[in-house]
DNA sequence: ACAATAATCTAATAATCGTTAGACTGAAAG
DNA sequence: CTTTCAGTCTAACGATTATTAGATTATTGT
């Protein structure tokens, strides 16, 4: 009798579990935390069709992780919340920690030490509360607007290279984007060092500084 | 040619999310989250049978996120560390949170408020350390050594009926066992006031709690 | 050495999932 | 009112996965 019940409960969980197992759905969801998007961005952004987009947002829409709205011809898509942000954080951190052909695969586009611990995400917010060092978010424009390090400056990595006079020559520069997978913080920092900056990488996007518990800052958006 | 090594990278991810896409699965994580436990052990509690136990434990133990260690004729398995069992509490709070199915499957086994928020946890543990409630753990006994709540007593849930004159009649009773889907503690509390006691549970287990970033307790284990 | 126990490994089947193609829908623009 | 655009829905395929049964391995007790 209350075996059933059981059975219902671990299935309804295993909904959320399987909307997280494949590879494709979880670059979404990586994408869908950087803010809402309409399913042909999210297509062309993870190099796949938009049919295949939309079956598996579809499966996300089941599980009830995403939430769309349509608006004219496109229908946005965004998380159902920030603790799903947080889900993928968790989710990645833990196959990080655990799964030695991640690792291995990670240090070949990372070099140093951009994974954060608790005491240097509270010293590079300090630093970049004095000053001392330049927080730069090399992701689209609207994925800044919508949440962004505390204390961040936006110069997309489109643009980077014809706005280097905007950055400063003295101060260490930290560019970071969507999470540790992205490689536009890479790209920035090997543009950055070839032209003489002080630069490195940060292998936190928003998702992983919220789950941290630490504040992201956002402009005021239009709605 | 970095799409290559981004879908590596998912794909990875994913191997965590796969091996949490099946009920059975999540239920014994669960299990292994109350401590390690025999192959044997793990099928009779999840009811099935040992032959898809040990294939599930297979897939859990490829994605790395359980570890198995021979003793004799036995093999323990046991979760690859404290933040996989994070995970599981991380995922059951999401869907929780966002799957109405699941909220109604649980107010079938639940009455009130036994989701505990931050709060809630702080002032229990106060109520606890003063001795103003009872906590009750009503896991077997070894889970119980394995892990509990700060100041909980143990009292299996299978000894409760012939134990009851080891409680106070004046204090109310907080009972708790593996977690919100665990329907131990149900079943305690509803013995409990057919008798005459002031009991309640909680949905909390030692995953949860541990989650929320509260201490557990732990018997000395001889090895 | 031999049987019993605990568990894994292999093979096979049925069910499910990822992916693609083609027909369809809803909103906007001519 | 037709066309176009953004996206969904349906059907179909091949590839995985869950589950079961049967044979096999490691360890212990006799």
């Amino acid at each position: 009798m209350s075996r059933d019940l059981k059975n219902l409960l671990y299935e309804q969980v295993a909904r959320v579990g399987k909307a997280l197992s494949s590879p494709k759905r979880l670059e979404i969801l990586e994408l869908l935390a950087q803010g809402e998007k309409p399913v042909e961005v999210l297509a062309s952004e993870a190099a796949i069709d938009m049919k295949l987009a939309s079956a598996h947002l579809r499966v996300l829409k089941e599980a009830r992780i995403v939430e769309a709205r349509r608006e004219g011809r496109f229908i946005y898509y965004r998380l159902a919340g920030d603790d799903v942000a947080g889900l993928w954080a968790n989710l990645h951190a833990v196959a990080t920690e655990h799964l030695v052909e991640l690792q291995v695969a990670l240090s070949q586009i990372v070099s140093g030490p951009e994974r954060l611990t608790g005491e240097t995400r509270l010293s590079l917010l300090d630093k970049a509360e004095k000053g001392d060092v330049l927080v730069l978010d090399v992701r689209p424009e609207e994925e800044y607007q919508n949440a962004h390090l505390p204390h961040a400056r936006s110069i997309p990595l489109s643009e980077l290279k014809r706005r280097l006079d905007e950055l400063p020559r003295d101060k260490e520069i930290v560019a970071y984007c969507r999470g540790p997978f992205c490689l536009m913080s890479s790209e920035a920092v090997a543009l950055l060092k070839k032209r003489g900056f002080k630069a490195r990488k940060i292998g936190d996007g928003v998702a992983e500084w919220l789950a941290a518990g630490l504040p992201v800052e956002s402009e005021a958006r239009s709605r």
